[in-house]
This record gives C-alpha cells, sequence and structure tokens, in this order.
DNA sequence: ATGGTTGAGGTTCAA
C-alpha cells in the first residue's frame, strides 16, 4: 500500500464552508478528504472548485439541506458505495475502495436529538439503531473487507477524557451509556483501531466540536470528542501521525466541529 | 436558567 493521508471535517453546509476547506486542504495537503453534512443535492456540489484544487476523483451520496457525505481524492477509486442502514436513504454513509489502497468509510452517525430515551425520543431510538446495524454489518459482512479506515462525525464522544465533564455529561446525548457501549460494539465488530487515540494519549482531553450556543467557545472550552477516525488492526502499525485542527473554530462563520487528519506510512 | 446559535429553506426544524 502507498503513503496515505485523509482529513475528515463535518463542514455544517460544504457551499458556506467552501473557502474553509480549501485553507485546510492548502495547508495539510491529504490524498484524500471526507466531508460530513454537506447538505446538498449531488447536482449542486461544488465539484468543480475541487477537482481545481486537485480533488479530481469525487465520491458524492447528498441530499437537500440534511445530512450528506463526500469523499474527494486525487487518485481513483477501484469501487464506490452507498448504504441505508434503517431503511432510510439519508445520505449516511458512504464508502470507497482506493486504488492501491484501502477501503474508506466515511459516516454522519444520527446526533439523536435532545433527550437521552429512544421511549419518547425516535431521534435517540433512531441513533441506536443505526449503530446497531453498522455493528451487524461489520461483524458479518464487513469484516473480511481489510485493510479499512473509518472517519466520520461518529456523534458519541466515548472516552472521559472525549468530554469536558465525563460527571455532567453521562446524562447528555453523545456521552450517554448506552451511546458509548454501542459506539464500543461497533469498535469490536471488526477490532477497529482508534487511530487518533492511538497518537494522542486518552489520559489527554481532545475534542473535535464546540456548540454554537456558546459566546465564547474557548471560555469554557466545553467540548466533546465527536469525530473519529480508526483503521482495522493491520493498518495499526502504518500510523505516522493524527491531528485536529482548533484554529478552524476560531474562524469566521466556523462548522462547530472541527478537521481530524490521519497519515499513514507505506508498506 | 430549559436559554443560547447556525444553516437551509421557507415563515420552522435539526443540529
Amino acid at each position: 500500500m502507498s503513503p496515505l493521508s485523509v482529513v475528515s471535517w463535518n463542514v455544517n453546509s460544504v457551499r458556506v464552508r467552501l473557502s474553509q476547506v480549501a485553507a485546510v486542504l492548502a495547508e495539510t495537503q491529504p490524498d484524500v478528504v471526507c466531508l460530513q453534512e454537506t447538505r446538498v443535492a449531488d447536482g449542486s456540489f461544488p465539484a468543480k472548485a475541487f477537482a481545481e484544487m486537485g480533488y479530481a476523483h469525487q465520491a458524492l451520496y447528498g441530499m437537500k439541506t440534511h445530512n450528506g457525505v463526500a469523499v474527494l481524492a486525487r487518485r481513483p477509486f477501484r469501487a464506490v458505495e452507498r448504504y441505508a442502514w434503517c431503511g432510510q436513504r439519508d445520505c449516511r454513509h458512504i464508502a470507497v475502495r482506493l486504488a492501491e489502497g484501502p477501503w474508506l468509510h466515511n459516516l454522519y452517525i444520527p446526533a439523536g436529538g435532545d433527550v437521552p430515551d429512544p421511549e419518547s425520543n425516535p431521534r435517540f431510538a433512531h441513533k441506536l439503531d443505526f449503530l446497531d446495524a453498522l455493528t451487524a454489518w461489520f461483524a458479518g459482512a464487513g469484516t473480511p473487507r481489510e485493510p479499512a479506515i473509518l472517519v466520520g462525525d461518529l456523534n458519541v464522544a466515548p472516552l472521559p477524557t472525549d468530554v469536558w465533564s465525563h460527571e455532567k455529561m453521562l446524562k447528555v446525548v453523545s456521552h450517554t451509556p448506552p451511546e458509548v457501549a454501542r459506539l464500543d460494539s461497533l469498535a469490536d465488530a471488526a477490532s477497529w483501531v482508534d487511530a487518533v487515540r492511538h497518537v494522542i494519549p486518552p489520559r489527554e482531553h481532545l475534542y473535535t466540536w464546540w456548540s454554537y450556543r456558546t459566546r465564547d467557545w474557548k471560555a469554557g472550552n466545553r467540548g466533546r470528542r465527536l469525530d473519529h477516525a480508526w483503521v482495522t488492526p493491520d493498518l495499526a502499525p502504518a500510523i505516522r501521525d493524527a491531528f485536529t485542527r482548533p484554529e478552524t473554530r476560531d474562524w469566521e462563520r466556523p462548522s462547530d466541529h472541527i478537521p481530524v487528519g490521519l497519515s499513514l506510512d507505506g508498506g
């Protein structure tokens, strides 16, 4: 496999954030970029702008208004697959197989609404169902597809150091025990390795999202690590670097998420 | 204390 670098970012509208994505790509120069919450139908995706930045190979799975994922690459794909879990074509999961490279899954897991109760909140129920469906697939048909990378906005902060206060967040959607248990099961289903925590030790607090509903996001630093980059065990020895780009949260009209990057050695 | 902000699209909803 040749060396590979990936940047993943929930941009919360690719059209609003286009110049910011361009700036991140110019700085980080990844081979592949995975976007979530593009919020645009494929016909309106700014394909030409990304092609001019060097990302001529594009796998889109978008819809009007909500959700939407995209994979943009400097080199061709051998295969592209779009998934519709829980019977919904809601544009949350696309996978590509890179030429001379691994499978790459780009995911936008449902946020789950505000109330962490599947009985009263259908959005939370859907989030749990989505995680269960994905886990079942990776435990079955998905397993032999190694090597593989999984990135995206998983909307779960699994570790105590992935949130600003473990105690205060236990009843807040994104850090509740049933969600964390399901994310752990998803990871176990293909023995996924948390590549970011492989590089940045779990004892260190690390966040990739800060709410818009705070005047000064840095003042309280009430962040959560919702965005992830995982690899199958065969790729773990190749992990060279993982990083985030918190400075983007300070830009004018920012996304509420920041980019997550991963680079792998060739071998 | 049940607020607060953002984006898309349409006069509200999801995040």
